[in-house]
DNA sequence: TATGCGAATATGACTGCACATAAAGCGAGT
DNA sequence: ACTCGCTTTATGTGCAGTCATATTCGCATA
């Protein structure tokens, strides 16, 4: 019996680790077999066994390195993935109706803390957008961008009374990589008056900064209606 | 030349399949040439050129289907990684020294809401902690957890004062899954004294419920002090 | 005009082998 | 004791070839 022993055994590999370190069969902190001992177990390759603890340590639950093998986390810090889709996309996958209005749009200097995310030379003017993000007639979130214009000149001429900057930056301009931030902060007066809330009321927040090889390209500060969840799994 | 053409060959794969669909040279939407030229014209194995476009599949930048091919995906949804430590953790890797209290432990009948969640019988009493995690002296979160008697027996012989339900859960129970909300609310009264922040201040909130099998475990409720912030990268 | 079936095709998985590389461990020389 | 360097070991990566499987597409048949 030469092929592939049965159907996908390097998740059976899997299944069956997950279920050793669950019944704790292999205690958090030990050292498991090597893959080669493991491969002869299983009945598989090394390669399937390869693939299967490189899988498993995506999550956290194991450490592997070089020449010191593999072992059980002691303390597993668990990976959950977040999917960060584009606002109207996450609306109508809800079956809701999606609208977008830009409520303001200047050119000026950032202020410091933006200037800081964004590294611009002070007295740098920047696009600045205010733009409000609708699920069947009612606020959803509030979008407040400063675009990096010399990073990104286009967006100078862009029109974004018909697409949301957040829409229009995924489409046209390509990036690499950015970090992301939640926290909870309370509507000021403008805000509650744009989301339909209190003054004072808790919003949820993420704030994101996106770049490109090493020009930083954007920074938006979202503001959630009350109400809004975001979901995952682990 | 028969061994590994340079060093990382995947990775390199990779690093121009990126390139490429940052430059538009692959528009979105559009189907790149499958992965047997692509090893031709990279002049690695077939095998190379897989594991390369698979883990760009992960990020959700391609989308690739049996006998259809890889197309750049034409509404990326893009992927955050999300770490998940223990709190005590969390708060020694950022050098601060970890205090926790358990404020108060009931056995009772669970309010509706996290009857629901937890899947409990009707007028089933189950274990309910509360107990406040603290960095530097200062307040940090309040834990706010529910757990199953019957799924965690364990529990209700446990001394909740000196580890958190939070890490004992962590280090006793094997547990396989969870989902994870993210949310802002107002202090209420209670948990404003708890945590040193004015009644109504926003806070950031997370809600979880773990599974093992077939059975729910436990749902916590955290509410982190006024000024946290949850990070990660794209 | 449907529709159902088989061929073609691109990705998915696996094997057996080889070489690459990080890190632990050991031992010789100072 | 201490350092340097060699050996050993477990994982990381790569290759060629084969079989598996989902899907599409075209053709034959009702």
């Amino acid at each position: 019996m030469n092929g592939p022993a049965a159907a996908n055994s390097w998740q059976a590999v899997r299944r069956e680790v997950l279920r050793r370190i669950q019944a704790r069969e292999w205690a958090p902190g030990e050292r498991i077999p090597h893959e080669a001992d493991l491969a002869v177990e299983f009945g598989c390759a090394r390669t399937t066994v390869n693939r299967a603890l490189r899988e498993v340590a995506e999550t956290g639950l194991i450490e592997r390195r070089r020449r010191a093998g593999t072992r059980v986390a002691l303390h597993p810090v668990r990976k959950a993935t977040l999917d960060i889709p584009v606002i109207r996309r996450e609306i109508e996958s809800r079956g809701e109706a999606y609208g977008y209005t830009l409520v303001s749009r200047t050119e000026a200097v950032p202020p410091p803390q933006i200037r800081a995310r964004l590294r611009s030379p002070p007295d740098r003017s920047q696009l600045h957008l205010l733009g409000l993000h609708m699920a069947d007639g009612r606020a959803h979130a509030l979008e407040d961008r400063w675009i990096d214009i010399d990073a990104v000149p286009e967006a100078a001429m862009t029109d974004f009374t018909l697409i949301s900057p957040n829409e229009w930056l995924v489409l046209s301009v390509p990036y690499e990589g950015g970090d992301i931030a939640f926290s909870a902060a309370a509507a000021d007066a403008t805000e509650a008056e744009a989301l339909g809330c209190a003054t004072g009321a808790p919003l949820f927040v993420t704030e994101r900064t996106t770049w490109n090889a090493d020009r930083l390209l954007t920074t938006v500060r979202l503001l959630f209606a009350p109400g809004y969840q975001l979901h995952t799994r682990i």
